[in-house]
RNA sequence: GUGGAUGUAGCUCAGUUGGCAGAGCUCCGGAUUGUGAUUCCGGCGGUCGUGGGUUCAAGCCCCAUCAUCCACCCCA
């Protein structure tokens, strides 16, 4: 019979991985703490609808990678291939943003139908920031010194970029993209194959295009610059100068766009080189048209993504994880015959309650040495070890696994106090 | 969706012009009646990704297929 194997792309988590992705996660909930951000908690599946009304119809997204199936009752629904549409779904349905201002972040699986990669993969993870009802550049500017902070606190701030830029206002843009599209027609042969094909589907990404005849005709295309709107203008200076008044560094990268319909005015991107082809670590932006979009009223709103898969990935590649991030076990518990084994059960437990240790307690047999073995691979700085000797004696030994130090035997009654003791020393 | 590389023990990988399926690590036991991270000895462990084909004989050659990795596209 064939082996059951996971699905392309969607990856288990194993025990030596979680740690790392628990670390990630408390320092991310300590740091959007600071700022006083909620959490929001969403399903997985939406109607197809949602999708489709606010990353935009002719986007690959949309049109090639989502998860869409019928529902019994014959309904689409889609597995969310990303957090905004739904949190702004939610959001308006329970009234959370009607006439008040929200700062919300949420974290979970997302789905897409790509072909994997490097640091890409069908369910990926992300922790996405959303705020709503502020309209000012101040809103814009926390966002950024929060995932600054965040890269300060996780070690990654060298390894990673700030990309800048303003998409105007969706008059301005859609006006360039007009003029650029008519521009670019008149030389589709001078295109390569896939600018020809973002024409049609995408063609502000043409600008980024990496193929060196495309560049040269876009020297001569319409420039964005020329088509922002006053205030976008002006909201983007002001951001720029919060990030200067606070000492955040940053690229302001004309070529920028995201790739979703949604956005306008400030977009950004944290981008690193340690991972390859998918550098793209955290990105974001405004996105002040989409509750109206989605049947609301109009309401302004910046957000950003952060792909857990990628940060993790960063992490180790930096070798940016502490080394107790990894450690799960301060005390392990041998035994050597089975009467030994049920007072260590009985100790153990009591350890529990009285010294708030992580105990490991061998279970499952073995020789003595295969137990020591274990004790010393568990990462434990002490052994408690019992056998005949100590019962007779109603002492257990106490032994060090890290140092040179002697090994002792310790009365029953005192062990907790001497761990405590010994636990508490380490802190300092 | 396109291109390239790779699939052999739980893990990392050798495997000669086609001729008995291998090593290191892990795990278990022993050298040491009760002391780990260094030694030494022994043991457990295989549908050689899967399905066909060629051959007296295939891990190796041919075809197909699946998966993984990397890149393109796109994106977190």
């Amino acid at each position: 019979m064939a082996k059951i194997k996971a699905i392309r792309g969607m990856n288990d988590i194993l025990p030596d991985q979680t740690p790392v992705w628990q670390y990630l996660e408390t320092e991310v909930k300590r740091v959007l703490g600071s700022y006083g951000y909620s959490e929001l908690r969403m399903p997985i599946v939406e109607q197809t609808d949602l999708f489709k009304r606010s990353i935009g119809e002719v986007t690959d997204i949309v049109e090639k990678e989502m998860y869409t199936f019928e529902d019994r009752n014959g309904d689409s629904l889609t597995l969310r291939p990303e957090g905004t549409a739904s949190c702004v779904r939610a959001c308006e349905e329970h009234g959370l943003i009607f006439n008040q201002v929200q700062r919300l972040w949420y974290m979970g699986p997302m789905f897409r139908h790509e072909r994997p990669q490097k640091g890409r993969y069908r369910q990926f993870h992300q922790i996405g920031v959303e705020t709503f009802g502020m309209q000012g550049p101040d809103i814009d500017a926390e966002l950024i010194m929060m995932t600054a902070r965040l890269w300060r606190s996780l070690g990654l701030d060298k390894a990673v970029k700030l990309h800048l830029n303003t998409l105007g206002s969706a008059q301005a843009r859609a006006r360039f993209r007009d003029d650029l599209v008519s521009y670019l027609s008149d030389h589709v042969d001078k295109l390569d194959a896939d600018s020809q094909r973002r024409l049609t589907t995408n063609p502000l990404r043409i600008l980024d295009s990496k193929d060196a005849s495309t560049q040269v005709l876009l020297n001569e295309a319409p420039h964005f610059h020329d088509y922002i709107d006053d205030e976008s203008r002006e909201h983007f200076d002001h951001l720029c100068a919060l990030l200067d008044s606070v000492g955040i560094d940053y690229e302001i990268n004309a070529r920028l766009v995201r790739g979703l319909d949604y956005y306008g005015k400030t977009v950004f991107e944290w981008i690193t080189d340690q991972l390859g082809a998918q550098g793209t670590v955290c990105a974001g932006g405004r996105y002040d048209g989409l509750v109206e979009q989605l049947g609301g009223r109009a309401t302004p709103a910046v957000g950003f993504a952060m792909g857990v898969e990628r940060l993790v990935l960063l992490l180790e590649t930096l070798q940016a994880v502490p080394d107790r991030v990894h450690q799960n076990v301060d005390v392990y518990a041998i035994a050597m015959d089975d009467e030994s084994l049920e007072k260590m059960v009985a100790i153990t437990e009591c350890l529990r309650d009285e010294t708030g240790l992580r105990i490991q307690l061998h279970c499952g047999g073995g020789s003595f040495k295969s137990q020591m073995k274990k004790a010393d691979r568990s990462g434990a700085r002490y052994a408690l070890l019992m056998g005949e000797d100590e019962r007779r004696s109603g002492v257990v030994t106490l032994k060090p696994l890290r140092e040179s130090v002697e090994q002792k035997q310790v009365n029953g009654a005192a062990l907790a106090g001497e761990l405590v003791a010994i636990y508490a020393a380490e802190q300092e």
